[in-house]
DNA sequence: ACATACTTTAGAATAATTATAAAGTAGTTA
DNA sequence: TAACTACTTTATAATTATTCTAAAGTATGT
């Protein structure tokens, strides 16, 4: 007897661990989600654009929403934000670093980067976390 | 005969550089903005409402978006955001690290974080900044 | 099958921001 | 200073991302 961890949760799983029944739209948008090798970054209405492109029936804007915000509640999906005023989500829920490239986002594992010094929480708080953000430009 | 850097421009100056005429209104907000010890870190309502309530004739929201983005386009303001659809924007246009607690935003001089290992930019790429995001939580 | 609870959806509402266009103000010229 | 012109402010409309609402659809238990 093991217990689960949210990495090796399946995405029928994950909708039922954020309070979600399994229905077709649930289970086709966390399939989309989760079964998949390398980190997703995305915004709704990309997610949403994607699955409904290939789709003759579309799923609707409010399922995207409330699907994604019920898998957030529930620690499967970590927001994230750009310098625009548009949510971005993550599959990568653990703490971790990004390079930025003009809108493109890409995961760096956390071992990649160390620190040397870091300063004290201010009186009475605690240090939560510490994410990198490295934005980058074009050579030359 | 020597030249001014952003950091010693009067704020009728940074008006000037950014195109814009100095009008009552825009030295009003660029005086606010700048005239002040510490970095200040705040969106277009909070500004808005803060310079607003004080007054008997209202500075319109559209002067407001319209002088910031001024300020913002030639490099006298910052743009950043926090894990909601809204801009905030910070008078401390260098690189910079910042702590976030619950809302609030605190800069943190960026020789107080120095790297120990730090990834290369991928290939055809180079390093444009690395800022640093130190969240907070209460203790216990 | 019936009742009940949960779900999906279209469309309305909201919040942040940007665009439009009319009225106001300033700078320049005669 | 009067007239001319260009720039500015403002109210309001439009847009975008997101959330809300309520009606119609679907699943589950008896
Ligand atoms: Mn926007
Ligand atoms: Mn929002
Ligand atoms: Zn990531
Ligand atoms: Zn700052």
């Amino acid at each position: 007897m093991h217990k689960m961890n949210s990495k090796n949760k399946t995405f029928i799983d994950k909708l039922r661990s954020s309070g979600l029944r399994p229905t077709n739209q649930r289970v086709e948008i966390s399939k989309f989600l989760f079964n998949r090798k390398k980190t997703f970054h995305f915004t709704v209405e990309e997610l949403k654009n994607s699955m409904n492109l290939k789709r003759s029936k579309k799923i609707s804007t409010a399922t995207f929403y409330n699907t994604v915000h019920a898998l957030k509640s529930a620690g499967h999906l970590k927001e994230f934000s750009l310098e625009n005023n548009t949510s971005y989500y993550d599959t990568n829920i653990k703490s971790h670093h990004h390079f930025f490239d003009n809108g493109k986002v890409i995961d760096i594992k956390s071992d990649k980067i160390t620190f040397h010094k870091l300063p004290d929480a201010p009186k009475g708080k605690k240090i939560k976390n510490v994410e990198v953000v490295i934005r980058l430009e074009n050579n030359n």
